[in-house]
DNA sequence: TAGATTGTTAATCGATTAACAATC
DNA sequence: TAGATTGTTAATCGATTAACAATC
């Protein structure tokens, strides 16, 4: 059984959808139980890290025996909030837009996109796997008359702030910002930023021999 | 001027992307110096920390005065090699593949997609911004007549690590892979395994309550 | 010069690793 | 039971923060 909420580092928050990819391959594989040592060899962590992890959350394993890949499995898809459903939008359908939409992988786990948007006529009113895009001049209606837990940015980075607090205003509590600038709020509301651009700057990083 | 290569913690290396998106910006809008202070009031980060992750790679700044926003972005663009110029393959011209080479800011920084790779029938023949999209089954052929630095990895998780490592047995030194799955190899080349689900869960995570 | 701000050393904090008693 | 492996405490390591002399 799981910790009541407490802090829980950033670092370890970051491991656990790792976990959950692994643990959910085993899975698939039809393995039954795994011991800490056995996981740090598939994952590259020390045995030590991964048992102080999952013990951040309560534990889940058994002395003697390890841990039970499947129950394991179950409680960190708990911990990572996907037992539960969430009704997303997406804003801006270009190339990146219509990539979230299209991977099967999210509505799977509960992450329903209910509508893209966006300002472009020509794309308005066309649909991706039967979801529609609409006008992102409509979007505060369509927000008074929908729940949306989660949006994804996918605009351009001058508009990306106001559309967050747009949406924040109107109860988004989750903004996945795939704009290429960091949206803040001083609100309650989980933000994401991701820069793809500052993971390739990465790779020329390491490539042009700086080593870690 | 740069120290000679050293080591570098993770921890910095993945900030000095973030470091040089400001300073682009900051350069974009006439700003021609900056304190530690300052720039750790906008980026949320303490002066002292950005002060040692300069360090790491010598003084940039001048006591009394603080850093000269152009001669920093240039410091940064060179520690990060966006001084260099790359070329570039992408696996998979599915909406990601097609979003990340339709993204013309990895064109100005140096990274030139010379070509797309496909297995769907549909798509070999295409062409991306004039990038053409080829026969996944052509991929050596091309690698034996091209020198090709990084490649994008957009394919389907079970094809993901036999691609890499063809494209690592060709020459290719950096991996930037998207499919679903740690790719892993046991050579001298960059990988960067980029999992956006990853990211989503860190959001779902924190939305249930988990606070850190 | 006086004021500002760096570069750098020292102190603190937090995260990782090691060790081992508990126990299946 | 004996062996294995966890949960957890203690030790270590590394990263961040604080402090301040150097110096522009």
């Amino acid at each position: 059984m799981a910790k009541s909420k407490g802090r829980v580092s950033d670092a370890v928050m970051r491991r656990m959808p790792k976990y959950y990819r692994y643990l959910k391959e085993m899975r698939d594989d039809g393995i039954e139980r795994i011991s800490s040592r056995e996981l740090s060899d598939k994952m590259g962590l020390t045995a030590s890290q991964i048992r102080q992890d999952f013990n951040s959350f309560g534990g889940f394993g058994q002395q003697g025996y390890g841990y039970n890949v499947n129950e394991l499995y179950e409680e960190i898809q708990k911990i990572l909030g996907l037992d539960k459903t969430y009704n997303c939008i997406v804003i801006g359908a270009g190339n990146l837009g219509q990539a979230l939409t299209n991977y099967s992988g999210f509505e799977r786990e509960g992450f329903h996109v209910m509508a893209l948007f966006d300002i472009n006529p020509r794309l308005i009113g066309m649909s991706i796997r039967d979801i529609p895009i609409l006008d992102i001049e409509d979007i505060e209606g369509f927000l008074d008359q929908h729940r949306v837990d989660i949006a994804a940015i996918c605009a351009p980075k001058d508009a990306a702030q106001s559309i967050a607090d747009d949406l924040i205003k109107y109860g988004v509590r989750g903004i996945w910002n795939f704009a290429p600038t960091d949206v803040t709020s001083s609100s309650e509301v989980v933000i994401e930023n991701v820069h793809l651009s500052d993971n390739l700057h990465t790779i020329s990083f390491r490539m042009g021999g700086y080593s870690l």
